[in-house]
DNA sequence: CTAGGGTTAG
């Protein structure tokens, strides 16, 4: 119990209700209140505006309400409870209600109430982040006329306000005629030229203020950070930080989380990992974690960043993740085609009720089910959505584009145009793979030849790759080459590594030699183009130029990537690397497969023997068409599902041929389907046929 | 009372 040996009266409270609400003391707060109202203080106003602050700032805002209801109906009320309220609903980001209440102020047309500076700093950033910059012109005209634009703080309200309604050049011009300007104006400057894309003029503002001698602080630091990483330019953003270090600012969490995040980009996780365990514990927040989730998601081992979603849940300060965490747990679970984690993490959203407005989080759950294999899960989501934006359609038809079922993407490309919603570049690269993957070659031409006419989107060079894979893909090489010839750009790495593909199942070793030869002179051969033409030149018998390819690759320090599957489990998911013989079931898995090997040779099958060099580099283990990774992991499928049950298998790399042909068979005398994700696409292969109908 | 961090489709 509060006692007071002392009598505190109206100029004692607002002083330590001052103190309650800027320490968030809300039990000593409320005390206070019931003290004033006890002795009878709450007629005072300056004392109900304290009471008004303290809530208000406590995040009370029905409490801070009725206050305030109460000095407006004994007439009480000045200019600072109104400019109390205000604040109030400012700090619960009720920015409608923020402009509501001001015009509700003005409309009472009271000398005594007139907006003063601080209300035009309220409510201007309402008006930012309404986009409202028609009302933000108004208010600045008024503090022109009151002459209240030559506040600081109102000035930099103003630019602001103007830089967050995306209208920079009015930002500049106000900034430019601001007599005194402090580090904050500069700051939204700079930080409004980077959000919108101009980040070259926010850096040359940067200079200026360096030429200036401004005495840059944390947040002009982190604002250039985080813009550099924001464009994936990790390692210009680690420079900047290594200028602030030198100027001797200290940076704070949110500088490092744009240090962070610049890390990622490099995919230097560990790195990242030792800069966030420095993190004081108090210090890591909902956003410390989501970076580091994030980058592990999109940068590192997606493995690494379901850990640490895990360990983020369990950790003792009890962090709430937060709509921005989930979108990157999903990334994580798309990535790994995780179906069993990424349908927890769907459950704790609608167990959480995080509002389906959040439409990147839904988004993010289309993607995740359509990566794992579970389209019409995707679908169920989709329509459940009570708003879409174009990510939303896109994903689904990439979903639907992925496990070749063509016909329904373009169902929801055609109602996506029926809806008016802007269709652009993206789209039609999602219209076409979708074309690509369910081998509809006629009607992704008529897309492709319509796409400038009909929609005014530009085809650029990723289009003209998807065309040479569709063509491609349905043998038509000739044509393809002469599209590619066709091309009023240079062709891209990409536009070969379709064509290259496309010779690889159409077995034509000449056109691969010069796709080859273009990789090459674009520097931009990987490991995927040796293996893609040593494949080639097997199919063809042609064992010098395989032996040729392997010593260029041990020459260039190139590594074929090694192949592995995983496959989903009914409690964990298990890896195979090819040859593994690493998990405690290896036998039964190689028995199994020596097995149905033998049965289904009975049944017509024969190795392909040309997929055995896949692993040039690997000799060894790599030869024995038995131990590819995707079989492994379909026997251990096998050997642990119920009958029925789907096997989930997924593969780092495109499916094996072999591995293809074999399972087909396999799966006309087992009882599961077998869901296989590759690299490229989905297979749905059961009873004997596959999904992708030869088009991978 | 004004400025800064993390997220989704190819």
């Amino acid at each position: 119990m509060l006692r007071l040996d002392w009598n505190p009266d109206g100029y004692t409270y607002p002083y330590v209700l001052k103190a309650c609400g800027e320490l968030r003391f809300l039990l000593c707060g409320e005390s206070f209140h019931s003290l004033i109202v006890a002795s009878g203080l709450d007629s005072n106003v300056f004392v109900c505006n304290g009471v008004i602050a303290m809530y208000g700032k406590c995040g009370l805002l029905g409490h801070a309400r009725q206050v305030f209801d109460e000095t407006v109906v004994r007439e009480t009320a000045d200019v600072i409870s109104w400019n109390s309220i205000v604040a109030a609903y400012v700090q619960k980001d009720e920015d409608k209600k923020v402009l509501e209440l001001f015009d509700l102020m003005v409309s009472l047309n009271s000398f005594e109430l007139r907006p003063d500076a601080v209300s035009l700093v309220n409510v201007l950033p309402a008006c930012g982040s309404l986009g409202a910059w028609k009302r933000g012109k108004q208010l600045q005209g008024y503090a022109i006329r009151r002459c209240l634009h030559e506040d600081v703080f109102v000035g930099n309200a103003i630019v602001d306000m103007y830089a967050k309604c995306k209208r920079l050049d009015d930002a500049n011009k106000v900034f430019e005629l601001m007599e005194v300007k402090d580090v904050v104006s500069w700051n939204a400057l700079v930080t409004g030229y980077s959000q919108i894309g101009r980040f070259d003029e926010a850096l040359g503002l940067f200079e200026r203020m360096r030429e200036e001698q401004i005495d840059l602080n944390v947040v002009t630091w982190s604002a250039v950070i985080s813009g550099y990483a924001q464009r994936d330019l990790g390692y210009e953003a680690l420079n900047i930080f290594k200028d602030m270090r030198l100027s001797g600012a200290e940076p704070n969490v949110i500088t490092l989380v744009s240090v962070l995040s610049g890390y990622a980009k490099c995919k230097e996780m560990k790195i990242a990992q030792a800069m966030f365990d420095d993190i004081d514990r108090r210090d890591r927040n909902v956003v410390t974690w989501t970076v580091m989730i994030g980058g592990y998601a999109q940068h590192g081992d997606a493995n690494d960043a379901l850990e640490l979603f895990s360990s983020m849940l369990k950790d003792q300060y009890s962090v709430i993740p937060n709509a921005y965490t989930i979108s990157c747990a999903l990334v994580a679970c798309a990535r790994l085609s995780s179906l069993r984690i990424g349908r927890q993490i769907h459950a704790y959203v609608l167990r959480q009720g995080y509002e389906p407005t959040i439409i990147f989080v839904a988004n993010c759950l289309i993607d995740m089910y359509s990566k794992s294999g579970d389209v019409d899960a995707a679908r169920l989501v989709f329509d459940n959505m009570s708003q879409r934006n174009t990510v939303s359609w896109t994903s689904l038809m990439t979903g639907y584009g992925m496990h070749g079922r063509g016909e329904e993407a373009l169902q929801v490309f055609n109602v996506m145009r029926g809806e008016g919603l802007p269709i652009d570049g993206v789209t039609f690269l999602v219209v076409l793979y979708a074309c690509s993957h369910s081998g509809m070659v006629d009607k992704g031409m008529n897309y492709f030849n319509h796409m400038k006419g009909d929609f005014g989107v530009v085809p650029g060079a990723e289009h003209y790759a998807c065309m040479i894979d569709i063509l491609g893909r349905a043998g038509r090489l000739d044509e393809a080459m002469k599209l590619i010839e066709r091309m009023p750009m240079e062709p891209t790495s990409v536009v070969w590594v379709a064509l290259l593909s496309a010779c690889r199942v159409h077995k034509n070793v000449d056109l691969a030699e010069q796709a080859a030869a273009k990789l090459s002179e674009l520097e931009s051969e990987n490991d995927g183009t040796y293996t893609l033409l040593s494949n080639i030149y097997a199919n063809a018998k042609r064992w010098k130029d395989v032996a040729r390819i392997r010593t260029l690759m041990k020459h260039s320090g190139i590594r074929k990537r090694p192949g592995c599957s995983w496959v989903q489990g009914k409690k964990e998911t298990v890896t195979f690397f090819v040859g593994d013989r690493c998990h405690p079931m290896s036998e039964k898995i190689y028995d199994l497969l020596e097995n149905l090997i033998h049965r289904i040779k009975a049944m017509g099958y024969v190795p392909e023997t040309s997929f055995a060099l896949h692993d040039v580099d690997d000799e060894e283990k790599g030869d024995l068409l038995i131990e590819h990774s995707e079989k492994l992991a379909l026997a251990y499928g096998i050997l642990t599902s119920a009958p029925g049950v789907p096997i989930r298998i997924t593969k780092n790399l495109r499916v094996c041929g072999d591995c293809h042909t074999a399972m087909t068979y396999i799966s006309k005398i087992i009882e599961h389907e077998i869901i296989l994700r590759d690299s490229s696409r989905f297979h749905h292969i059961k009873n004997g046929s596959c999904s992708c109908r030869g088009f991978w």
